[in-house]
RNA sequence: GGGCGGGUAGCUCAGCGGUAGAGCGCUGGCCUUACAAGCCGGAUGUCGCAGGUUCGAAACCUGUCCCGCCUACCA
């Protein structure tokens, strides 16, 4: 397979459609993403379990983030010879699942109840089987290497085992228990939400209507003010504080209810009112409220439920009932308004709680629920990350971790859905429960099975175990778990990471990662939350593929005029403008390295489609280099021993920063700084492996200066810089890298693949830091001779004569050594004259001054008949300015009193040195100060 | 109300005690036989504001103004 493959050409530009194709399946055949608990116990592992994706979803840019961090960490760390399991599978999203197949059959004029359960049942798995391969393979195409033979959907056999375990085990240690209280109610999916699941809308427009309950057998009365006038139906007391004098007359007084004649209590309570609010006077409706439930509790109120689940009101609403509780509102007020009890409205700017998934308006309902008890594994969760044993990274999200832990309610559980984990308990005739793995025995005539099933979020709490197998004690659940890094995004740190991190401690005694790593939200470019009204969705696979813009807001924004979504999208994107008329194919590996140069620290990642283009360019680069490199390697073979002891100080120089890189790429993955890797890369392998070395190697191939000796060493530097390079940049972009690398010469008896290929490591190559900066300054040098050229317009092609003058034998040594680079690169006359200062400058020549720790180099360029001396005046001014500002600064630094004994020595002996070769600088600056005048 | 984070080049962000950085954008010049998806140059910042600590602050402290996010019971 690769044989016949190193014998075609590549092509002269990068298409990611023609390399990111045949991969996937070449990888999974060679056994890339398996993972094996038997094989080499030796191995460390690295376990990563990926956040199941929702089966019936499709790919969104927030799965196209946490492929790219998991996948590369676990690219990475395979490379490094762990034994690596990336663990997918998806999940059945309870609500929202259930929610999108109540759709279609809504659409068929059809609610879930015609159906019964187990028909609706059926058509969730179908509609499961229908769109539930899509996402896995949306994520293959994102180049993702778990163990797909693996996957496991929360809903399997397996799964739904581990789920019925915990459950009777919780149950039977007595840590779930069963409650009547006031849950948060969605009233259209007609279900429980833990408080998780409730957003809150700020500064929703309501009112606060005012309204007057009559004091019993008198005239006098009390005003109260709701935002939710319809409550009043329910309300069993009306608060005031206990020492506010305005209602010390009416202490132990009743109100009447206008419509029902209810005896409503007037109850003194500190908690619940506060005197300066309003009237002072509040309204309870324990049945209701938060806050009236508790109130009631301390004053032994009534809880009186007026809704029925779908939010109208029931039959305690006397003439209302029937009424949905919106309309309901209305005719209350229209009714107090009538019965001339109603005091005026105001604006009233209210928090408005709705569910997360339905986004209905959320109604406290009093109910009952099932509940897990959270205080104990709260405080082992909590303590596994005070004590170190798993690490949150970015290190700021452990307050908010430890936050949410210290502050943990019981955890609702139970739903009113169909689709998701049937509670596993039995309800008698007398009001007996059972729970239990299956229906038990004695449950027979007279017993139910329990109607609810449990959150979604139950089942993924296990996921790093029962992805394993537990509860069954088996091979793989003893060698991958604890799992080694959890990544996922900060939104889920709640719902998932922190119940995960109790479940894990409680069933397994064990953290269930060492280490937890969050990344932040994608949004738009203008920093604005993606979403389908705002129409600013992106597909992550329309930048994968390419996609003309009209054909892209015609998925974000179905239905809408073309027009107007296109202008919706073009303003949450400006640089789109630049691109045409639409995403050209960035293809995956360019999708995948932009997103891995957003730090992680980011909490809103906003998405340039611009910023792709560029690391598309950046492949192309790779690819190019990598064409040209193979071009020069040629087919003779490659002495790889060579680049031990390279006779060049070119060589030296790229091997050692190589090496540098090397050693910052393992601390970008090392600290989850994968951007720091990414850009590392980037620098090393455009900036200085192509900028610099592969120009320079133009010459030695060519000149008949080069002895074949140099050039089978810039041959062997090539390839092995190149075969690194492709190895290093692999975990980020896979699918170029492996292509590439499948053609390039390798040292050593190489595995099949790049993505099996071993990582380097730091000292692999030169490890020498003395050699990157020696080439450095004769890098400076070159660069300062073509900024004069540039200055004074000369031609590209134009050769010009070129002095260097410096004080430092050695500096001069070094630049006659290199004196064929700078030739090169400068196009200069011949040689350049490397002297002291005592070297004549040539007449009508422009001076740059280099200053180095190695020492100044004047580099003077002769531009005879090609610059005036207001030119050459101008930037000797500019030049004395530039040095005269930084001697300043490093003079001033030094000259206070003690700062040389309070900065660390190496600051101390820096600036001096900096202060010297500065002077040094300007010296011979000044010294050239009337040469001016020749030209 | 409480908590957390942020305000640095036109944009998106690094830097978090030692003379302001990157990418994109902008700009001048080059089709130099790997790459014009390129090459060689250039410009650009009172580092939100005000105090303080320090020899030295974009970085540390205090206050203040904005902006996010999370969390909470103001009817």
């Amino acid at each position: 397979m690769t044989t016949e493959l190193t014998n075609d050409s590549l092509a002269k530009a990068y298409d990611p459609s023609a390399v990111e194709g045949t991969w996937f399946e070449r990888w999974k055949a060679w056994g890339v993403f398996d993972a094996d608990p038997a094989r080499n116990p030796e191995r460390p592992i690295y376990h990563v379990p990926m956040p199941p994706p929702n089966v019936t979803g499709s790919l969104h840019m927030g799965h196209a983030m946490f492929c790219t961090l998991q996948d590369s960490l676990v690219r990475y760390h395979r490379m490094r010879g762990f034994e690596t399991l990336y663990q997918p599978g998806t999940d059945h999203a309870g609500i929202a699942t259930q929610t999108v197949v109540e759709r279609q059959l809504a659409r068929e004029g059809k609610t879930r109840h015609d159906l019964g359960r187990e028909a609706f049942l059926e058509r969730v798995w179908a509609w499961k089987a229908e769109s539930g391969g899509r996402i896995e393979e949306q994520l293959r195409v994102l180049g993702t290497s778990a163990a797909w033979s693996r996957a496991k959907f929360t809903m399997d056999a397996d799964m739904s085992h581990a789920v019925r375990t915990a459950f009777v085990k919780l149950w039977d240690e007595g840590l779930i228990y069963r409650a009547t209280r006031l849950v948060h109610w969605d009233p259209v999916q007609m279900t429980s939400l833990s408080d998780l699941e409730v957003d809150f809308e700020d500064g929703a427009a309501g009112e606060l209507f005012s309204f007057a309950y009559k004091i019993e057998g008198s005239e006098d009365e009390i005003v109260v003010a709701t935002t939710r006038p319809e409550t009043m139906l329910g309300d069993t007391g009306v608060a005031i504080h206990p020492e506010d004098e305005r209602y010390t007359h009416l202490h132990g007084k009743y109100v009447i209810h206008p419509f029902n004649g209810r005896r409503i209590p007037i109850v003194c309570d500190a908690v619940l009112v506060d005197p300066k609010f309003g009237t002072g006077a509040v309204k309870v409706t324990p049945a209701h409220d938060f806050n009236d439930f508790a109130t009631g509790k301390r004053h032994g109120l009534e809880e009186i439920n007026i809704f029925t689940l779908d939010g109208k009101v029931n039959e305690i609403g006397g003439k209302f009932a029937g009424l949905d509780r919106f309309v309901a509102r209305k005719e209350i007020k229209k009714a107090l308004d009538e019965a001339g009890l109603a005091r005026g409205a105001q604006k009233h700017a209210l928090r408005l709680p709705k569910s997360s998934r339905s986004g209905a308006v959320v109604e406290p309902m009093i109910s009952t629920q099932w509940y897990v008890k959270m205080k104990g594994m709260a405080d082992q969760a909590l303590d596994f990350v005070r004590s170190g044993q798993t690490q949150i990274l970015p290190e700021t999200w452990q307050k908010t971790y430890e936050h949410f832990l210290d502050n943990i309610q019981d955890w609702c559980i139970s739903r009113q859905l169909w689709w998701g984990h049937r509670i596993p308990a039995w309800h008698g005739p007398n009001g007996e429960v059972r729970v239990s793995m299956e229906r038990p025995a004695e449950c027979g005539e007279g017993w139910t099975e329990d109607p609810d099933v449990l959150d979604t979020w139950f089942s993924s709490a296990l996921w790093p175990f029962s992805t394993l197998g537990w509860p069954d004690k088996n091979p793989w659940l003893e060698r991958f778990y604890p799992a080694s890094d959890l990544e996922t995004g900060y939104d889920i740190l709640f719902f998932w990471v922190a119940r995960m991190m109790m479940f894990g401690g409680h069933f397994m005694g064990k953290p269930p990662f060492k280490r937890i790593l969050l990344h932040g939200l994608i949004v738009d470019e203008t920093g604005e939350k993606m979403s389908k009204v705002k129409g600013n969705v992106i597909d992550p696979l329309d930048l994968v593929y390419g996609a003309s813009f009209a054909d892209v807001v015609k998925k974000t924004m179905p239905g809408a005029a073309e027009a107007e979504a296109l202008a919706k999208f073009k303003k949450a994107y400006p640089s789109v403008g630049q691109l045409g008329t639409g995403f050209p194919a960035f293809g995956t590996d360019a999708v995948r390295y932009a997103l891995a140069t957003y730090p992680p620290s980011n909490t809103r990642i906003a998405l340039a489609p611009k910023r792709i283009e560029g690391y598309r360019f950046f492949l192309n680069k790779i690819w190019n280099a990598t064409r040209f490199s193979l071009d020069i390697i040629g087919d003779a073979p490659v002495n790889f021993a060579l680049t031990k002891e390279p006779r060049l100080q070119l060589s030296k120089w790229i091997l050692a920063k190589l090496d540098a890189t090397v050693g910052a790429v393992h601390e970008g993955f090392g600290a989850f700084r994968i951007d720091e890797a990414a850009n590392a890369l980037y620098r090393f392998f455009w900036y200085d492996f192509c900028d610099w070395y592969l120009e320079l190697t133009k010459p030695i191939l060519r000149d008949a200066a080069f002895s074949d000796a140099d050039r089978d060493e810039t041959r062997a530097v090539l390839a092995t810089v190149v075969e690194a390079s492709l190895r290093l940049i692999h975990p980020l972009a896979p699918f170029a890298t492996e292509e590439l690398w499948q053609r390039v010469p390798k040292a050593d008896t190489s595995p099949v693949c790049c993505a099996l290929a071993r990582y380097p490591e730091l000292g692999d190559y030169v490890h020498d830091a003395q050699a990157e900066k020696t080439f450095d300054l004769v890098r400076e040098v070159i660069t300062a001779a073509r900024a004069i050229r540039t200055e004074h317009e000369v031609h590209p092609a134009a050769t010009m004569p070129l002095t260097l003058r410096s004080e430092s034998a050695d500096v001069r040594a070094l630049l006659v050594h290199n004196d064929w680079a700078v030739r090169f690169l400068v196009k200069c006359e011949g040689s350049a004259t490397v002297g002291g200062p005592e070297v004549a400058r040539p007449p009508a020549s422009s001076l740059r001054i280099v200053a180095s720790q190695q020492g100044t180099v004047e580099v003077l360029v002769s531009l005879k008949g090609l610059v005036t001396p207001e030119k050459e005046k101008a930037r000797f001014e500019r030049e004395k300015k530039r040095i005269e500002k930084d001697i300043a600064a490093v003079e001033k630094k030094l000259g206070s009193p003690n700062f040389t004994d309070r900065a660390p020595k190496e600051v101390v002996e820096e600036a001096h040195e900096q202060l010297r070769s500065l002077k040094e600088a300007m010296v011979r600056l000044l010294a050239s100060a009337n040469l001016t005048e020749e030209l």
